[in-house]
DNA sequence: CTGAAAGCGCTTACAG
DNA sequence: CTGAAAGCGCTTACAG
């Protein structure tokens, strides 16, 4: 591996002119040319380790999720690695899994690599290791839901909202017996739950807590929970899943009991969308614009990685879900 | 943030000595705890990046996929993440998307980084920097399918036999008219068709060419070659499609048109486990194993970061793909 | 515009 | 087991 060193023997310059060279300083062209020259004979490439040794950035952020298994996370990735590669900072990907002990907790083991900021999806795992290196001075920006005591600039959506439109949909097509999938171990679900509870007393629909469930986001836990409700005195008609899990749960339990969609049962799912055109019916489902949430998240912290801006308050960007319809929902005014 | 002069300023003890308990090596009991005590206090971490540069090993890998958007490759960086992290090595992800001028392209920007070695599922527009990479010694590891001319380890499947599975499965159904959804843009694919035609012939079904479809890798190609099965005089009664986003594209095509799966078309898939289940009828397919490429690709990528087998020759894993039985095939024999 | 020198935070032989 | 010194490859003031 070729460095400065190699170039100012084959250049005769000095290793600051070289330096200046590739840090876009002012270098005559000729001089230019020379190093460009060697620098090609060489297949030189700068040490990115070297640099950042020094100038104390690394040009890298960290991006930390729960798990790497949920697909809607992951469809976050790709927006976020394109806007960060655009401006020549990397990402280190790092699930946030219980692991064997003596093994660096994953913040820390971002911290090690001096990332210049984390990204996180964050867990309570997580947070005290991001309100630590918060604190230190390391830019945070969290997704989906905020991390307790973390200063960090934030990009939610509003999930009151987003819920109160698979209500507000179910009830313009006569639903008055509507489940709810949902949990109420994350904050994002249990406001989930809020907007369907305010909806439903806004339109006027009595809340019946049997249909209501509260369970793990897995897709077993969602699968039983439907099961357990089709076996209600009163069949619900129609069941909004708030979390992709708990639908593909449910789906999968639709599917086992031979009960109709939307015929017999309606169903509006959340955060879905490789799903929600290729079954048939379409599904109908509340989703987060993932394109958008990565794209806020990257430039919020492509900002903080600005000495200038490194100080400035916290910012929270609120995004809107949006409804997609489906054939997943049936007519049942009468 | 705290380094190693701060803690001998708390402790007394020389760099060599506390960076030989930073690394491993025997230190008085009663040094050791000094220096576990003033590195709380300061809560200092060691600075990766100046270990690396000394040591030249940065204990980090990039993995490089065509792109983050395909739910099959998404799916193999959970268990590559997991493998390298129990080893304390990170992971940069890079999407080898074409990009504006000026920008590094994938294989430079990670090679820049200094990362210890690639896992790649490479394109072609990656392999001549891989090639590069690999020629100067940096450990490639490909997935999927091989990189030409690049000296890499390599996880694959056989291909022909995971294809043969799917028409053996559909012609112990009774299907003979077996519609095949490929592509000829990849070697994987193109191994697949040759496995379809195999045992084709092996099982006495003559190929009909009007049957066999090849378009690009992607959900509206899919969709519009299974339409135009569809519209042929005489329709298959079944379709195999060997790659994912063609069998998404061929279960939307069928939803759209009405025709009921199993009843007026078998399907068998490829790679789409997260669907199989959770449809109605469940999808029958043929899946590669995951968890198995990711253990395998990073354990090879391991194994070459010991500078003792850094230069043994390469190696090759070949895997075998699953079938997963499900409702989406009818039984026709009469 | 260019160069000599010091330094980033750690590791590596080499003495002791 | 411990320490003084040199060095990894680059960047950063500071002269010139």
């Amino acid at each position: 591996m070729a460095t400065y060193k190699d170039i100012r023997d084959e250049t005769g310059l000095s290793l600051a002119t070289i330096s200046k060279f590739y840090n876009g300083g002012n270098v005559l062209p000729a001089n230019a040319r020379a190093i460009e020259a060697a620098a090609e004979r060489l297949s030189f490439r700068p040490n990115a380790f070297a640099r950042n040794l020094r100038s104390r950035r690394t040009r890298s952020v960290g991006v930390l999720l729960p798990d790497l298994t949920s697909d809607f996370h992951l469809s976050i990735l790709a927006g976020i690695e394109r806007r960060l590669r655009d401006h020549r900072v990397s990402m280190l990907i790092c699930a946030d899994h219980p692991h064997e002990e003596g093994l660096d907790e994953a913040v820390e083991f971002l911290a090690a690599r001096m990332v210049d900021g984390i990204i996180a999806v964050p867990t309570e795992r997580a947070t005290p290791g991001l309100r630590n290196v918060a604190a230190q001075g390391m830019p945070i920006v969290t997704m989906d839901w905020p991390a307790d005591g973390v200063v960090a600039d934030e990009v939610v959506i509003d999930n009151e909202e987003a819920a109160a439109m698979a209500i507000q949909h179910l009830a313009d097509h006569g639903h008055r017996r509507i489940a709810l999938l949902g949990s109420d171990l994350a904050a994002t679900l249990r406001s989930r739950e809020r907007g369907v509870r305010r909806q439903l007393a806004a339109r006027g629909i009595p809340v019946r807590e049997e249909y209501i469930s509260r369970t793990p986001m897995t897709v077993a836990a969602g699968r039983a929970a439907m099961q357990r409700m089709l076996l209600l005195e009163e069949r619900p008609t129609a069941v909004f899943c708030t979390n992709n899990m708990l639908g593909v749960g449910a789906l999968t339990a639709l599917a086992e009991s031979g009960l109709k969609v939307p015929d017999e049962m309606s169903f509006v799912g959340f955060d879905m969308p490789l799903l929600a055109r290729m079954t048939s019916p379409s599904l109908a489902m509340v989703a987060q614009r993932v394109d958008l949430i990565a794209r806020e998240a990257a430039d919020l912290m492509l900002r903080r990685l600005e000495p200038e801006v490194a100080q400035s308050p916290q910012r929270k960007v609120v995004l809107h879900a949006e409804f997609l319809f489906g054939g997943s929902v049936a007519d049942i005014r009468s």
